[in-house]
DNA sequence: CCGCTGTGCGAGAATGATTCTCATGCACAT
DNA sequence: ATGTGCATGAGAATCATTCTCGCACAGCGG
């Protein structure tokens, strides 16, 4: 049992892939499946929705992409550096903004520590009005 | 514009919300919709599913509950206290801890003004194993 | 360059959680 | 005790996501 998880999964590099890849590097914010999915097909690239989900879970795999639960069981996604990291999304126009945070990481480390907590994740996402849509209103 | 919001949705007695609350009192942990819909039922207690469903909404707006998106788009309720606080929950047997984090809500309130953001709000779980699983290994 | 082999694709069916519909029942105030 | 209207329950409806399965093509060896 070396490292049987360790195996490269050989993704091939195939039209409806890479058509995922590149409108998620245009695009900012989270996007669901089926956004995307719609977009490509208004694009004029004709790819499966199933196509879509699966591009969209091997991305994830491969740490390119973040997944966000978002509210009511409808799953998110957005290019992403592959450092950790958390996001501070606008609940208004849904802008993103990438934040690192030391401080946070080793909280959650101590605190899990003091718990007798290890193997350690955790998720954070901070929501706001972003200065724009708080002065439009 | 007095108070719209404020209005009391003047909640009834019922003896299935009683039943779906003193359920949440016992339990430990967070619980599937699906999950409590079962227990109620095997202690004799007959709650239909979509009532389960909607006593939980209503304990989740009256903040008695917390909810937490797993994994699946499969919603988990949980008993909490209603002050702010986050969760540390043992991804292996399912126990829960509650913690307080007066750091992390001054982080987050601070990251959120750097980036010109207002009305902020944020979630946080931190998953890990609990010392008894990672023992019991 | 050509053909193999297995992975990826596509369309639609299947799954599973959550919500809705609507007739009936019960909590609460009078 | 009685009436009024919100709550309930059974099943249908909805919606995102996953699975199935036959066909296409990427990448490799000859």
């Amino acid at each position: 049992m070396s490292s049987p998880d360790t195996a490269p999964p050989v993704r091939r590099q195939t039209r409806q892939r890479t058509a995922v890849l590149e409108l998620l590097d245009e695009l900012d914010g989270f996007r669901s499946a089926q956004d995307l999915h719609a977009l490509l097909r208004e694009r004029g690239d004709s790819v499966g929705l199933a196509t879509v989900y699966r591009a969209l879970q091997a991305l994830v795999d491969d740490g390119l992409v973040d997944v966000l639960r978002s509210g009511e069981g409808e799953a998110a996604y957005r290019r992403c550096s592959p450092v950790h990291h958390h996001h501070l999304v606008c609940r208004s126009c849904g802008r993103t903004v990438e934040v690192a945070d030391p401080p946070v990481e080793r909280w959650a480390a101590r605190i899990a520590a003091e718990h007798g907590f290890a193997d350690v994740q955790h998720e954070l996402e901070v929501f706001g009005t972003c200065g724009s849509c708080a002065a439009a209103r």
